[in-house]
DNA sequence: ACACGATCGAACAGAATCGAACAGAAGTGA
DNA sequence: TCACTTCTGTTCGATTCTGTTCGATCGTGT
């Protein structure tokens, strides 16, 4: 509770250049603020004839703010606060770069293994997104997603197929859409293939970081013929917080690198095809 | 819940000057609150002179609104409720061209009508993505759109308040959602205030390029308590393809510059709030 | 270190505003 | 028509804000 007042003051006679019409006390703090923000320091008696009020209502005003943290109370006047911190700003495209070449060469190799006229599942991932860029010009396709990524990777050429983006609560970090409503909006369709990505791929199968993807990537699974996994390498043997399906579920997995001895047995006994993509090829993604 | 109700008042003898006619209290109270938008304080005193009602009334108007988190209650009146995020944004590759002044004004006051709580659908168009850029860091509110671009503005903060994206066909030009997908999908929210961009604006209604947008626009409409149109001033006066709605259907209007005087006189017979926001605020843009 | 002037903060009084309580008016439903 | 609900205006004591006064404190020049 800020203890804001104001009042018209029973202002003395002399009427003189008041500042921006701020009656009310709220108001005038405010103007204050920007003052002492514009000037980066201000005095008590500046103040009092600026404003048209008296110096002990400055100070009550700067003793307002200095408790609010705007300002910093010093003799006769106030300066500006200094900022607290830096924001430390989330490195937001830094995991674009880890790995970049391999997960392009993955997304190369999955789009091969679209046909005209499939009607295809993108999963949220930057992996997935290499995919969406590489068929974001093909045409005669449909495609589904709840990826941002996926659609914004896709419109940097022409988009020539038709796409769907299903709603949902926007997990802004992922630039996803998950929750009850793009559950209930996903069973409305159907898919030739799904593509999907993971956190982490063992013999236990497919993990996650968040409940809410997993549940996407459930009903990216339920919904589609074929379920084809793109992940690489730097995943095998790994496990993650949520588990989204085992082995069994994939119809093709592809990755940069062939699995290890363990992993591979356990692929081949689910009778899961295994594509390992080449990323030698020099191209610009 | 919010009591919003009106009814008609005594009204005490005087029939002195009233203010557009706002007879219910929630019609009342939403003048009121375009009153301390457009002018950033108000006193009560002043209200109840302007629109012929009592003091008393007035501060349980204000209280009102400042427990919907729209304006912040100060002693003697109330000012304009902060915009809890950083005031001074950085604007991206703003200030380009001059309608973009103009876009982030209108952006800036409809932000300003947006109180805490709210369940706000925002439409497809750079105006309105004005607004998402200003409204994205705020907390507390249920943001429902199928506008990608808005989706992108407001992503460029930390977003803090809950977002729903409308899943639809992707039309990669405008970035927009739309399609029966959409349409079926905004039948299962309810809206307490749409914020809709529009292409022309004239004593015959409002009017976009394309069916497809035309027809989320209605929707938007159909579910919203509160149509807001966000226009410049460049499309008054003309038409365009396809209708959306008649100004009937608009509550208020947030535009940079005072209409004409035909135009002026038919949102006057709608009942339309105007609110002119001004874009002489020289910030540290 | 000392003294002088400016600033500060507590206390007081005046004015305006606020909020609770009560009663009247208008709509609602039986 | 009558009871009930909601909104409104009025009254009046309590609260809040503002300006003034005055002794204490701080800053500065010598």
């Amino acid at each position: 509770m800020d203890g804001e007042a104001g009042r018209t003051a029973p202002m003395p006679p002399g009427g003189e250049g008041r500042r921006g019409g701020a009656v009310l006390a709220a108001a005038r703090r405010r103007a204050l603020h920007v003052a002492i923000v514009e000037r980066g320091e201000i005095s008590v008696a500046e103040i009092a004839k600026e404003f048209g009020i008296s110096e002990m209502t400055v100070r009550r005003d700067l003793d307002a703010l200095q408790q609010s943290g705007a300002i910093e109370r010093s003799h006769g006047g106030a300066v500006l606060a200094k900022p607290a911190a830096a924001p430390a700003e989330p490195s937001f495209a830094a995991r674009r770069n880890v790995r970049a070449r391999a997960k392009q060469a993955i997304g190369r190799a999955a789009a091969a293994l679209i046909a005209d006229r499939d009607v295809v599942g993108l999963d949220v991932g930057s992996t997935v997104a290499c995919l969406a860029a590489e068929i974001g010009g093909r045409s005669g396709l449909s495609i589904v997603t709840n990826s941002l990524q996926a659609v914004a990777a896709m419109t940097r050429r022409p988009v020539l197929s038709d796409v769907y983006v299903v709603g949902g609560y926007l997990r802004a970090r992922e630039g996803s859409l998950c929750g009850a409503i793009t559950q209930r909006q996903l069973a409305d369709h159907w898919l030739n293939k799904a593509f999907i990505g993971a956190a982490a791929l063992s013999p236990e199968g497919i993990f996650d970081y968040s409940i809410e993807e997993v549940q996407v990537k459930m009903g990216f699974i339920r919904r589609a013929g074929e379920l084809i996994l793109l992940c690489d390498s730097s995943k095998f043997g790994r496990r993650s917080f949520a588990r989204v399906a085992g082995l069994e579920a994939i119809s093709t997995l592809v990755t940069d690198r062939p699995p290890g001895a363990e992993l591979a047995e356990a692929l081949r006994r689910h009778e899961v095809q295994v594509v390992v993509a080449d990323d030698d090829e020099e191209e610009g993604c």
